[in-house]
DNA sequence: CGCCAGGTTGTTG
DNA sequence: CAACAACATGGC
């Protein structure tokens, strides 16, 4: 029951504050702490929107690049993605992998700010966590993921993210079920957290953190602060 | 060299 | 709805 909340307050005092979503400066990832006191900017939005289609099933690391070059190249605004060549825009996008996808999807989501948005991604704030949700769930290349890491980080509407690290993590945990779907996993989340932006985000930092380092695919029990509650089902 | 990374879509049964 | 292929570069 408390099984969440009891875990996100062990890594959270183990692992401290994540500062999520980064913002790229100079090719560089910055984790600020004041992005977790107020809301974001338009522009922040953008490009916390654009990274999260950006790191689909790709390193982060491969992210950064990719940005900076959108950056480098004078292409990192709605009306430049607007005008640039989708063929151009993946090449400029090529280190973050699937580029000829990604390149598509950053042209749908930069249509969707056009026509459905009218051109200002605030229009998002206002809306209801789940309109928000779906309408960003209706754009061609943005999935469940990728919608509530928008929402989430962007607009701090709380919605928890599940993603393979989650679903690895507590798989083996056994707080999920391997087979079951996004939107089962996140209500087990939902149902036994308080309802927080900050800890919606600060949490899938931390899991964020622990599938890199610690739950990996070959996990590195002896350094997980989680192995007394694990029944390590590999 | 092989495996894996902060998924999504389209197709098929 | 579940299963599966396709999409692709870069790091270890």
């Amino acid at each position: 029951m408390e099984n969440f909340l009891s875990i996100y307050n062990i890594l959270s005092e183990y692992y401290g504050r994540q500062n999520w979503w980064p913002i790229i400066m100079n090719g560089e990832s910055i984790y600020a702490e004041e992005f977790l006191k107020r809301e974001r900017s338009v522009e922040e939005i953008f490009e916390i929107a654009i990274g999260a289609i950006l790191t689909q099933n790709t390193t982060w690391t491969n992210v950064i690049k990719a940005i900076a070059n959108l950056k480098k190249n004078r292409l990192f605004t709605v009306s430049a993605l607007n005008n640039v060549e989708q063929e151009r825009l993946a090449e400029t996008i090529r280190c973050a992998g699937y580029y000829n996808q990604k390149a598509k999807k950053i042209k749908a989501f930069i249509g969707f700010i056009d026509s459905e948005l009218n051109s200002d991604l605030m229009n998002l704030k206002s809306l209801d966590k789940l309109q928000a949700r779906k309408l960003l769930l209706g754009i061609w290349g943005v999935g469940r993921e990728t919608a509530d890491s928008i929402a989430l980080y962007g607009y701090d509407h709380p919605l928890f993210i599940i993603d393979a690290y989650t679903k690895r993590l507590f798989g083996r945990l056994g707080l999920l079920d391997k087979e079951e779907s996004y939107d089962k996993s996140q209500r087990r989340f939902t149902d036994n957290l308080p309802e927080e932006p900050l800890i919606y985000k600060e949490y899938h930092a931390l899991i964020v953190e622990m599938g890199k380092n610690v739950c990996r695919t070959k996990p590195n029990c002896e350094n997980c602060i989680l192995y007394n509650q694990c029944s390590r089902e590999l």
